[in-house]
DNA sequence: CAAGAAGTATAGCGATCACTTTACTTTGGC
DNA sequence: GCCAAAGTAAAGTGATCGCTATACTTCTTG
């Protein structure tokens, strides 16, 4: 047994409140939206005490940061897993980022809804105040366009940079639209318009060299 | 009883209360957020008193609706104007609507900020809730798409719905992609994308026939 | 001028906000 | 079995929320 006497980390014992408390922020936060959803809310839901809540988070604004933080690496992860399964060509893979999105839903876990891409939906609630989590989301969609940048200049695009901020501005596209219009359509035009631009920017692939 | 035996329409008299609640809603909703955006903070800014905020909204959620009726009313408006400039061709009006999302701010007024399409906003804000405000929203975007997508059909596009909906997840993620980046280059890059798509979905124009 | 609509100022309503405090219970390794 | 960490329950903090109520002051006009 892991009686984690050794590393750091988590401390002993304890049943888990804080991943309660972080998948309640996850459900809540993205399908109420953040200023909707009070502590009194995410302690209910997490079954979790209010004392224990703090204990864990200093302030509801550094659990949606911590809920943010979680979002991306998630998203992150299941883009590397995407991407380097067997030998997709680069061209692939960019058609693969938005087939991620077209065929799920683009928030966490298996959510049902057409809430959008939580990072933006928190930049918007964020509006002025809160610069940090402006800023989480300003370079999140950062690495974002320098992803697609990459795979553009590793596909042989004339333009790499030019397309994988185009690619980036209709993945955008795709999530915001499905929120305003309530339907997971515009994520499968997303798709169909970035293989157009894709078939446009890259040479191309010649059958039989 | 009711003494306007004249003229339906704006009553005599008053220095135009509610006109300014209708500025500072703009202002605020849209720099700030809606629920970021107290009464207090609105009434304090249009200089008018509670008593009278209430004597001509009954609540402020009516005032979010008709803050996003005005301004889906001028954006109508702006884009007639665009549009019925002295002779666009279908395939330029087209590009004319990416042209004014480009070089303007997408806000009210004259906005200098990256702060998106007001109307995606309240969406993201009224999450779950509001419906009213969803629907609001939602038969906008569509109309935009319907929009588009006349345009479209009277350019000779193959498939001018697909194109329709396609412009439209650009234009949406234009002014999404400014928030979350919070600048103004994603609108140029839709353009730039617009312009791709345009030329592959529509006919060569005959240069002289 | 009288009337009345439109306005101001201000206090207060209950509800909810994020957050704190006090007092007690469960849990698990030593 | 002890003890500290992790947890629970619940009352209460002041601030702010959307909204109402009371009382008074312009302005415009028939």
């Amino acid at each position: 047994m892991e009686t984690r006497s050794t590393s750091g980390g988590q401390r002993r014992g304890g049943r888990g409140a804080r991943e309660r408390i972080l998948q309640a922020a996850a459900t809540l936060f993205y399908e109420e939206g953040i200023h909707a959803t009070g502590v009194a809310r995410l302690v209910e839901t997490a079954g979790v005490s209010t004392r224990t809540f703090y204990q864990h988070f200093p302030t509801k604004t550094a659990l949606v940061e911590e809920y943010l933080r979680g979002y991306e690496a998630g998203l992150a992860r299941r883009i590397e897993q995407k991407l380097t399964r067997e030998g997709l060509t680069p061209r692939d893979q960019l058609l693969a980022l938005f087939t991620m999105v077209a065929e799920a839903s683009s928030g966490p876990a298996g959510g049902p809804s057409n809430r959008g891409c939580p990072l933006h939906n928190a930049a918007v609630e964020a509006a002025g105040q809160m610069p940090d989590i402006r800023a989480l989301v300003q370079g999140n969609k950062e690495g974002i366009i320098r992803q697609l940048t990459d795979i553009a200049a590793q596909a042989g695009a004339a333009d790499p940079e030019r397309l994988g901020r185009q690619l980036a501005v209709l993945l955008e596209g795709a999530t915001a639209m499905s929120t305003s219009l309530d339907s997971s359509r515009p994520r499968q035009d997303a798709l169909d318009a970035a293989r157009l631009l894709i078939e446009l920017s890259l040479p191309k692939p010649q059958p039989t060299p």
